[in-house]
RNA sequence: GGUCGCGUGGCCGAGUGGCUAGGCAGCGGUCUGCAAAACCGUCCACGGCGGUUCGAAUCCGCCCGCGACCUCCA
């Protein structure tokens, strides 16, 4: 097994050596949307971040399960522990059943994801569907003294807790700082900490998503339910969790205190974080109403848009930044990429025409290793595309006659280039689909620029020029080769 | 206020105590009837002021500017 794959650990804030529990075998959480609304870019780019850590393990031949949870129950509006939670709220507001709700946005996300080509987790499991496991966990904590109840609702301890564990320790923050930054709240009377957080909430008559509990009627709190489907499908300890950085302060730092009061163990040896992607220097939320939706940027419908971009390249930008970054997103960056991703598309089409000579002018192993090496610092993505960038750079000699490659280089290179830009990097090639239309079209326009070509090969250039003159205006791409041409339609 | 991070060439973005990614744009060339496209080559940099060092953009200090978290958020 690859000894040489260091990753960045939240928890230590040191790159690591990765060293599974148990080899071959991996454990991932990562924590999933909240679907209660469409799901905007920001969210999307931690997934496709842990995409590539998910796609890079699998390749070093790790056997991973990878449990992405889907949260369907028990986020609150606002800092209160009290009131309906987001999904009754928005059912009331479009007059649908909560889990109407649930189903159109979990549908809506994987479509979402299958369009960004991200592979589907191994699990994928609901806050609804593990409620009595969350009233288990909730149980064991209590009996171990870190939690109490009042009035149905019962909340976790965190000064106790703090007394045998260090409770800010992801963030690596102390009690005292701790205390200090948070607010005081109204309506906090039942709690006997500021800190303290809620596991169980008691449930009001008109509340709707409600299920039983040793406590009354209820709904779980904001963080058991990651707590709770993590240790049931990975372990009390398991390898790696990971989410956005936003969750590291109060998500994260809350599930550890949770499982470490249940299981007297940590339960995570790895955390990794993914940064945020921002819009003018501005993190992308939903509250600040700064966020694009994919569809919206694949079709280009969007006031901060010049136009769209597609699925692959939104990827491709992506992933030339380190996901540790944050990532800027602007109409002249996307553009950028977009070009660079054609680049390494059509070169990957230029390696499948390449012939092979008796000997060897490049080094292929040396782009490889540099290969692994960027992917094993903490999955380094554009130290990676900066050597595949080399590589297309050496097809194209190959291609021109100024470099020569044999057979076993050129096998090489080939499965170089497809084990990390397809399988590592997941991207695919972008053309649209082959419909009738799409078809005619094709033959059509094949068929005016052979007209074309006769009229260049009789010297009648007013002709041809006119041809590509109103092709161009079309929107027609015209490349005009030794023995022909090539067209594509402009994006 | 507390905790943490960042400031790199026209733009986006890596990285490193000396060997100075990559993409886009620009410039030069190849190709072409002319173009376009494509390809090849190439210029431009490390917020400011001090300090450590033979040597710093990279380490340390201060300052300026920006951001994240501390409240639901990937």
């Amino acid at each position: 097994m690859n000894r040489n794959l260091h990753i960045y650990n939240t928890l230590s804030r040191k790159k690591e050596v990765f060293e599974p529990i148990n080899p071959p075998l991996v454990g991932m959480y990562v924590c999933g949307p909240t679907v209660y609304s469409d799901i905007h870019l920001g969210n999307c780019r931690t997934f496709i971040s842990f995409d590539l850590i998910y796609r890079y393990l699998l390749h070093l031949g790790y056997k991973v399960r990878y449990v992405r949870n889907i949260t369907d129950a028990g986020h609150l509006e606002g800092d209160r522990d009290e009131g309906d939670d987001k999904f009754a709220k928005k059912a009331k507001l479009e007059q649908l059943e909560p889990m109407e709700i649930v189903q159109k946005y979990t549908l809506g996300f994987h479509n979402v994801m299958t369009t960004f080509n991200t592979l589907s987790p191994s699990i994928e499991p609901t806050a609804t569907g593990h409620v009595s496991e969350q009233i288990e966990m909730i149980k064991e904590i209590i009996a171990n003294g870190y939690a109490y109840e009042n009035n149905g609702t019962v909340y976790f301890d965190v000064e106790k807790y703090n007394t045998d564990y260090a409770y800010g320790q992801l963030t690596n923050r102390k009690m005292e700082d701790l205390l200090e930054g948070t607010r005081e709240l109204s309506g906090q009377d039942e709690k006997k900490g500021r800190l303290d957080f809620a596991l169980w909430i008691s449930a009001k008559p008109e509340t709707l998503m409600k299920w039983p509990s040793p406590w009354g009627w209820g709904f779980p709190g904001w963080h058991i339910e990651c707590s709770a489907m993590s240790t049931k499908y990975l372990g009390e300890m398991f390898d790696i969790h990971g989410g956005g950085m936003d969750l590291q302060a109060t998500h994260h730092t809350n599930e550890i205190a949770q499982s470490q009061a249940c299981n007297s163990t940590a339960p995570v040896k790895y955390w990794m974080h993914t940064n945020m992607l921002t819009v003018n220097g501005t993190r992308m939320s939903k509250s600040a109403g700064n966020g694009f939706l994919p569809e919206e940027l694949f079709t280009g419908n969007h006031p901060l848009l010049k136009r769209g971009y597609s699925p692959m390249v939104v990827k491709f930008f992506m992933a030339q930044s380190h996901y540790r970054s944050t990532v800027d997103f602007s109409n002249d960056a996307l553009q950028a990429a977009e070009k660079g991703f054609d680049k390494l598309m059509k070169a990957g089409e230029t390696l499948n025409k390449l012939k092979s000579d008796s000997k060897s002018s490049v080094n292929i192993e040396k782009i490889k290793s540099n290969c692994y090496k960027a992917m094993n610092d903490d999955l380094n993505s554009p130290i990676l595309i900066s050597h595949l960038f080399e590589a297309v750079r050496i097809i194209n000699l190959i291609n021109d006659g100024k470099e020569s490659i044999n057979q076993n280089d050129l096998e090489n290179l080939k499965s170089l280039y497809k084990t990390f830009v397809f399988d590592v990097l997941g991207l695919r090639e972008d053309k649209s689909s082959g419909s009738k239309e799409t078809e005619l079209t094709e033959e059509l326009i094949d068929m005016v620029l052979n007209l074309r070509l006769e009229a260049k090969k009789n010297k009648d250039f007013a002709t041809s020029d006119k041809i590509r003159d109103e092709l161009t205006k079309k929107g027609i791409v015209i490349k005009d080769t030794k023995d022909g041409f090539e067209w594509e339609i402009e994006s």
